[in-house]
DNA sequence: TCATCCATGTAATTTGTTACATGATTCG
DNA sequence: CGAATCATGTAACAAATTACATGGATGA
């Protein structure tokens, strides 16, 4: 359901090729959303179909198709209406329902996995601190191609949402470490 | 995927039948998972296939039959081999994504659905916050029945590791709560 | 010319959601 | 006897994941 918005809202700053979407959304961890070419070229196909994309195909070199999607009033619309429409209910995390049963495997192997975890969230805590930077200093791709369609006084108010976002995923993978360590502590009194 | 262990992990504390699971798992956001029934029912005849529960019917007055799920060593073992597995990329979250497009939306909009949040996560916290107490206090109705198996020294233990994953909701929550509520202030000062 | 990148797809499977549907039992 | 609760399902649909598959363009 998402990534049908998530790729309006990214189509929103320039039109691109699925290609070029797929490289986006391709499963690394850096960006908020992520999906695989094979979902994101039948999706865009669907959309266009809705009405909420338009489609441009045209020949690079000899014979080899492209075809550009860029998004239409319509899809803006559609946008701009889930932006602000009521959330439901929160999110649920697998790894909450793991961690809920913890008691039931060796301490270690808990201690390694929460390790393992705490390791990751700091990788990420450096690579979303880099990007809010860049977008305050607006120097990520997507939002200069963004801005060039916006009037410069906005420029300051669009980089910031943005970068509060990660600013706020920040947050959330601190709040991780924090109660990760602090429950490596727990497991390790437990054993003791 | 994750309501399989869901209800393994939730088995493992007792037998079950699918009403009483459903009930658990019914929509609210009060546990950490969730699955209406008509997910529920299928999904416990295709374990029960598949060697990780065992089921027993019995007829309940005249003729209501009702079946009860318990789990059975393999399906222990898949849990604690789930518990402590690579939990791979991170669960994305839809609302962050909403909240990246949040430029393209009338500021006032945005605050509306913050305050939404903010009230919304406020309420979660009071409920988390509640149920790790009386997880503590070894004062749920599944905490009980899961602890009668297990020996009196291991009790403390357990009700502190579940009693965890609820404080880490609480933290998380507030995180959000922090955040949102610095976001509105930031959207006033840009409606100004 | 060969490896890398560009570019797009299909198919199978699994998972989850929403809606529709039925009937028994219990308690006041 | 009627309402609430117990108890279990099916069907249709939407979404996501994994694997399989193909071929053109570009540059060293």
């Amino acid at each position: 359901m998402s990534l049908r918005y998530a790729l309006l809202g990214v189509l929103e700053a320039r039109p691109m090729t699925g290609y070029e979407l797929a490289q986006f959304f391709d499963g690394s961890t850096a960006w908020v959303w992520s999906a695989p070419h094979s979902n994101i070229y039948p999706t865009l196909r669907k959309m266009q179909a809705e009405g909420l994309l338009a489609a441009e195909t045209d020949i690079k070199g000899e014979k080899l198709e492209r075809t550009s999607y860029s998004i239409t009033d319509e899809g803006e619309r559609a946008l701009k209406e889930w932006v602000v429409s009521d959330p439901g209910p929160p999110t649920r995390d697998p790894l909450l329902l793991r961690m809920v049963f913890a008691d039931i495997v060796d301490p270690e192997e808990v201690t390694k996995l929460l390790g393992m975890l705490i390791e990751r969230q700091t990788d990420l805590v450096a690579q979303w601190t880099d990007h809010a930077q860049a977008l305050r200093r607006k120097d990520t791709d997507l939002l200069r191609e963004r801005l060039k369609t916006k009037p410069p006084e906005d420029h300051d108010r669009i980089a910031e949402i943005k970068a509060n976002v990660f600013d706020l995923m920040v947050a959330q993978a601190e709040t991780w470490i924090e109660w990760a360590t602090r429950a490596v502590e727990g497991f390790d009194d437990g054993a003791r």
